[in-house]
This record gives structure tokens, C-alpha cells and sequence, in this order.
DNA sequence: CATGAATGAGAGTTCATTCAT
DNA sequence: GATGAATGAACTCTCATTCAT
């Protein structure tokens, strides 16, 4: 495959996000994205033989452009609390933006569970526990927090954003009630 | 509809039950609920117009039936804790269970999102809430329990619920990790 | 059949009239007159077995019902002209009505094509050529009519009555258009 | 569409103009073209949605055909009682052929009845009588006719034709019946 | 006689996938 | 590489017709 194509197919990736957005996993259509992309039904073949693969690769790319908006965004002098603090509000701001992969990503991964370690919600998931109690370790350490149990902490916050997620999703969630729940959490591990 | 096809209903309902929970609800079609029952296929359509009827109708039945479960087992006495490990062990217990209608469930639902007071998906989460909440403040009188935030405490716990559920749809959830955090949970409640 | 059915099956054939008056002959289904009639499904096949056989039973009924209307109006001392604008205004009158199961008996007709001599259109179609052509020999005779070709007139008068029969069921026809064209026909024969 | 496509398109018209000849309207479905054309299903629906579409466009691409075949055959000097005789023996040989949309046109305007100005049947009924009117004038001009009501006689031509063509459609019609009443109309123009 | 549940054939329609150009 | 016409499998839904009660 040319250089050409190389951007050709970064266009169809890009295109067939917003579908997937739109409409989730199981509803999108190899003929959704042709039309979207504006392209032949046979061209999207040369490229890609399923949505499935579609979406793994949108997913693939997604995950390797983002690994590094956290990290980049930490400053030498923050403390665990100002960490947190960030962490929390990138959270925040995935949970409630429109143009979301979210039930896309559960709808494939109802379909395609797999309890197998290289699951890519788990590894997202371990990996924000993982984050989340070494933060915590950290805000210990410097005095900032108090926590008895820093990984059941840990995996307290990850299971409430999985579970506001989900919420948001199917009924909604107002800011407020995220605010409120994060502002819950801070102050289960803050010493005031 | 006199009795015979009531009991039909039923049947289709119960057989259709199983055909969700084994491939949630965009994967189901009119005729795998007619394969499943094995009557022909207009006789479905005497009962039932479309899968989401079906779906929905099952989730009314399932609604009517265990609405009462939880109370059935509270006996005079329990404290607030006996009450709410109660809860939490029926929580785990829906939790961690196969045939589940968990994954129908919110695939309907992130196809028919409404943010409207009578998604049930939201009644359901905020009667869980308010329980929660209720019980929380009766374990603080009573001296079980200290709490600054009942309100936030019980969301929480509902959050954490909400997490866990679609991770054991998404990759898995171990019954100790389920343990653990609704330890985590209890610990953060009870006086010692 | 006893007594009662004999009753159940003109009701049936009232009922039914509607049916096809309503929508033709194509699209009524043996559903339809069920629904209409409000009886079981086989109720309606202990009297017939198609819709064809129904709608023929009606049109056999009408014809039996309807073949005296026109000389119960004719009153002794009627001239020829008289008459024939009785004959006329009856056949304006269907021309324009509404319940008519014109639309029907066409459509049945052309599925139904033949040009045998029992052919109920035909036979009604001859009948009234023979009608008017006694009728202007006797408006001849009498000197009231001058007509050269008294069978040609007579068959002229009833196309064109066909014709506006056609128009008024397909883009319809004004009471106007059909009173002109009726005073063209007496016009062509009265003599001033 | 390339051109490959618009042949094809044409080879499906012409096809399924043969179906609706021989059945109608209301008892051709797609399956019934699809068979006819020996595509497969989907190939049909590429290019049409429905027999309605369908059989629109087979009226349209004849009117676009036939448009001028009445004025082609008209030549300088013809007389008025010429092209009348012209237009009339193109109406007898419409009224006589088999291979005719007749029957299919009258059900679908059945099933589609509107007073539309629009509505095309309408449209060839009012142009006709124009026609008729405008020559039988000419005539009266020329001192070929002898006309007192040139509207009422070409309306009176005109709801003659289409009876005959109804008759023609239900119960069969001969040629010498089709001359005679032609011969009835010539002769009361006619100034002999 | 009458009911209405049940069946199954058949029409409509959509899409994944292929392939000649 | 790219196109888009073509195929055929799969689903949805409706009814004529039967039959046990």
C-alpha cells in the first residue's frame, strides 16, 4: 500500500469514527461508511473486509494518539491532589462530550467479551487502577491524603466512572450529579 | 386472549428470555425467537410485533416479579448493615450470574437513550439511590454506620454497581475483585 | 343452511359490500370482511370460500334487487322522451354516487376477462343498447325523436355512459360535464 | 448511472411493460419483473422501489415516444373529415391490440383516483377533446361538417372511445362494433 | 355452527461481498 | 488501485386456509 493510501485509509478511519459515533457498533453498515466516505462500495473492501476491523483500527489509532494527553498535561510541582485533581477532570470531560466511540466500543465488546488479559477495556481499566493507586500512594506519602486501602480506592473511582459512563449513555447524567460525586470522592481521600 | 394463549405468551416471553440473555438485543431477530419457541412464524407475530415488544414486555414481567425480592428477605431486627450487606450480596449475586439480561438491556437502551423521568434504567438506578441513602442515615442514628454524605455515599455505591455490571459484560469481573470493593465499600461505612 | 345463516350470510354480503366499495377488488383480502363483519375467520369460510365468490354473490343480489327500479318509475302515459330522461337521470345518479362498486366490478372484469355471453357486464351493456333502441323507435314513431340509425344512437349513449363512468372512478367528473354531455345526446334526437 | 445502466434500466421497462400487459397492475409484484428480466432480487431494486415506480415510468417513457405519432402522419392537405378519420383509426387500432397497458393504467388510477389537473389520464382525455374540438371547428370552417355543439361532439367522440376501450377490457369488443359506432360518429358530422 | 389459534407460503427489502472493467 | 453493478442470503411481515375445540 502506497503513501497514498496510507492516507486514504486514515480518511476512512477518521469518516467512519463519526458513524460509529453516531450510531454505535451493531447498527453501522459496511454500506453506512461508503456513503459516508463518499467512496465505492468495492474501494472500502481494498482497505477493510469488516466494521469490526473498521472499528478495531479507529480504536487502535485512538489509543495511540491519547496515551500521552495525561502525561502531557502534568507539570513538575504538582502535587497528588493537583494530579488527581486533572485526572478527574479529563474524565469528566470524556464522560459528558457528545462525539463519544463509548456505546460503540460496549456495544462491540458485548458482543466480543473476552476475559482474555489483552482485552482492551481491561487494559485501559488496570491501567487507571494502576495510575489511580500510585497517585494515591503518592498523595500519602506527601501528607495530602489519608487512605487505609489505596488500590480499594483506586478501583472505587475507576468503577464510578465506568458506572457514570454507562449512565450517561442510557438516561444521562447532568454535571452536576459528576461534580458532586467526584467532589465525594476527593474528599474521602483529602485531609482538610 | 383467553387462558391457552396466555400461557403461550408466557412460554414465548420465558424463551425469548433466553435468546436475549445468549445474544443481547440487536443481534436478535423475529426469527431466532421463532426458531427458539419452535412455532411458525406468524404465530409470533399473534403475540408479539417486533423484538423490542418482546424485550420490553420481559423486562415489565421481570420488573412485577422481583420487585419484592429484596424486601421479602428483611427480617424484623436487621440492623442497617444486616440490611445493606443484604443488598450488596443480592447485587453481587445479579452480578456475577450468566444467564443475565444486563447486555439487552443497555444495548436497547443505548439505542432508545431518553433522558426522560421514566427510562427505566434511571428509575431503577434512583429508587436504588434512595434506598441506599435511606439505609445509610438508619446506620448513622442507630450508630452503625458514620457518614458525612449519605447522599454521595449511596450514589456510590450505585455508581460502583453500575461499574462492575459492565465490566463482567465487557472483560469479566472476578467474584474476589466483586468482594473486595464492596468490602472496600462497608469498611468505609462502619464503625469499627 | 338453515334460516339464521341465511340471515348471518346477507349480512355478510352487506357487510362486505362496504368493503369492496371502499377499495376495490384487488385489495380486499378475506381479512378485510372478517374485520369488517367482525366475525371469526372461519365464521366467514362456512359461507364462502374467496372473495371473488363473494363479491360475485353481491353482484348477483344487486341485480336481482335492482332490476325493477327502472320500470317501477315508468308511469303509463309516459312519452318515449319522458322515459328516456328517467333512463338518463338514473344513470347519472350511479354515475355520481359515492357507495359504488364500479371500481370493484372492473377490477374483477379485467382479472377476469370474457367474452362469453354470460359476461354480467356485457349482458347489462347489450340490455341497455336494446332498451334505448326500442326506446327511439318508439320516441320515432311517436314523432317526438328523429334518429337515421336508431341502434347507433342506442350504443352510442351507452359508451358514452361507460366513458363517464371510467372518467368519474379515475380523475373524476363534474355533475356539469355530465349534464352537457346528456343534453348534447337528447339535443342529437328531440326534434324542436 | 452509466450507460450500461441505462440500457439496462430500458431492458427492465420493457420487460416488466410486458408483465404489466399481461397481469395488470395490483397482481404484479417485483418478484413477477425480477423473473420476468431473470435478475437477481436486489438488481431489480437498484434501479427501481416499486411496481408503481415502475409502471410510472413506463408511461412516461411511452407518452414521451408516442407524443407524435398522431402529427407525424398528417399530411399538407389532408382535410378536416381526413384527420379525423386519421385520429379515429388510431384510436380503433389502440382500442383492438392486445399487448395493451390498458388494464394496468385503469387499476392503478383506480387505486390512485385524483382530480388533480395533473393526473395524466386526464390530461390525454382533455387533450383529446381539444384536439377533437379544434378539428371538428375546422371542418365546420371548410364546409366538411355540420356541427351545432363542436365542444358537446368531441367530448361525446372522446367518452365513446373510452367506453369502447372498457368494453374492450372486460368483456371484448369486435371491429365491425368499433366501425359501426365510428361510421354512427363520422356520419353525424359528416355533411353528406 | 362458530371460534380463533396456528401454520407456512410468499412478497418486500436490505446488505455483505464479489468481480468484470 | 478503484468502481459500482450484480448477486443471493437473510429478515420482516401478511394472509389464505385449516382444524381442534
Amino acid at each position: 500500500m502506497g503513501e497514498k493510501s496510507v492516507q486514504k485509509k486514515k480518511y476512512i478511519l477518521d469518516t467512519a469514527r463519526k458513524v460509529f459515533v453516531e450510531k454505535g457498533y451493531k447498527n453501522v453498515t459496511m454500506k453506512d461508511i461508503v456513503e459516508a466516505c463518499e467512496i465505492s462500495r468495492g474501494g472500502l473492501y481494498l482497505y477493510f473486509d469488516s466494521t469490526e476491523q473498521i472499528l478495531l483500527e479507529i480504536l487502535q489509532m485512538e489509543a495511540e494518539e491519547t496515551d500521552d494527553i495525561f502525561s502531557e498535561n502534568i507539570t513538575e510541582g504538582d502535587t497528588a491532589a493537583d494530579i488527581l485533581t486533572l485526572f478527574l477532570k479529563e474524565q469528566k470531560k470524556e464522560l459528558l462530550q457528545k462525539n463519544t466511540l463509548t456505546v460503540a466500543v460496549y456495544e462491540y465488546f458485548f458482543a466480543n467479551r473476552s476475559t482474555d488479559k489483552n482485552n482492551m477495556l481491561r487494559k485501559q481499566f488496570e491501567a487507571g487502577v494502576r495510575v489511580l493507586e500510585k497517585l494515591i500512594e503518592m498523595g500519602i506519602s506527601s501528607g495530602e491524603f489519608y487512605c487505609e486501602n489505596p488500590k480499594g480506592a483506586a478501583s472505587n473511582i475507576m468503577y464510578v466512572l465506568e458506572g457514570m459512563k454507562i449512565n450517561a449513555q442510557t438516561f444521562g447524567i447532568s454535571e452536576k450529579k459528576v461534580d458532586e460525586q467526584l467532589l465525594y470522592i476527593m474528599e474521602g481521600l483529602i485531609i482538610d
